[in-house]
DNA sequence: ATCTTTGTACTGACCGGTCAGTGCAAAAGC
DNA sequence: GCTTTTGCACTGACCGGTCAGTACAAAGAT
């Protein structure tokens, strides 16, 4: 078999296996099982545990920034920040595996690949940072704005949501949610 | 020694070494030399590493929970909500590590102290959603606003906010990140 | 055309260490 | 005297990582 298709099929195992019962908790040999493939191949493919999730990490970031980073593109600034944060909304439904094991492992402290997980959700606030960093400079936000943080905020804003969505009340509408989050983010939350 | 003399030292232990090395990391034996108690006790007391950190858990969320209930009582509903920001800001800026257990351990699907992790979260989570329900009965906020929903989001940005600030910024000064936060808040954002 | 080599992908039994949890007799504390 | 704690030896399951070996296809070699 092709070694790209063993390795989506071991990222695909090792995703839902995380989001259940964390990293540490989540053995090899579950992994392997899971994916249908012998444990020496885990290690042969990625040559360590740490190395599989590091390299699960980058994969599943890199898909995440780049919706973030196309549903930006060629918007002008603020409907880009609308966009943005639909788009991740809309990526945490999708693969909600993936994005539990995101915000629950990269905080957790210990071990060198932590350090790598931090640079790595970098990647996807970096987007939304950059959007905000337009949107200041064509002078719809204020120019005082620290994007850093704010980015980290609506980031942040919006994975919870979305996550709490998911698991306390899945049947609400995606419209729905989204609308909420866009009042937020509007500060449309004083009454009129 | 009395019993809750005990049950504390080992949780201060307990705190102490997730903090350095994260939550699976650390051993029952560690946890008891750090506490200067003998392993037996820990399961004397607790019966099991699962329930010392369930035990763990609820502690600090009865923490958190009393630190922004107390913020917010008896101040007029705005007033209310954004001391509770302040207070929820504060407490991870000095409970670190424990914010980083509770965010880490409420997002796994499997296991069963896993649930009672959520419920726990939504414990502090609630606090917020009150103020923001009496914040719309005193019309102060759009009486259409989704308070379980926005307090998600309240809740969440503050979390990730307060996290990425002391693990990439933290020379920062508390009141610098607060300000962006209560901008945010307001809708401060859109350029004057 | 047939044999031999080489490289790649994968296998699964196995090893050594780790760690949660146990058992228990003796000592403290209340 | 009942509860709580100690100290320590012990167990047994579990788990990350290893390694000798299989399968097989493409590339020389004769």
């Amino acid at each position: 078999m092709a070694r790209s298709a063993t390795r989506e099929k071991l990222f695909t195992a090792a995703i839902e296996l995380i989001a259940e019962s964390g990293l540490a908790a989540t053995t090899v040999d579950q992994i392997a099982e899971r994916a249908g493939v012998a444990k020496g191949t885990v290690y042969y493919n990625f040559g360590s545990k740490s190395a599989l999730f590091a390299a699960l990490l980058e994969y599943g970031v890199d898909r995440l920034a780049a919706a973030l980073r196309d549903a930006a593109s060629g918007r002008p600034p603020l409907d880009a920040l609308e966009a943005v944060v639909s788009a991740e909304l809309a990526f945490i439904g999708e693969h909600e595996s993936f994005a539990r094991l995101l915000i629950a492992e990269t905080w957790r402290s210990g071990g060198d690949w932590q350090h790598t997980a931090r640079l790595i959700r970098e990647r996807a606030i970096g987007v939304v940072a950059d959007v905000l960093r337009a949107a200041v400079e064509a002078g719809d936000l204020r120019a005082d704005l620290d994007t850093g943080t704010a980015a980290s905020a609506v980031f942040g804003m919006v994975l919870t949501v979305a996550l709490d969505w998911r698991a306390l009340d899945p049947d609400r509408s995606f419209t729905d949610v989204h609308a909420t989050l866009m009042a937020l983010l509007r500060g449309r939350l004083t009454a009129v």
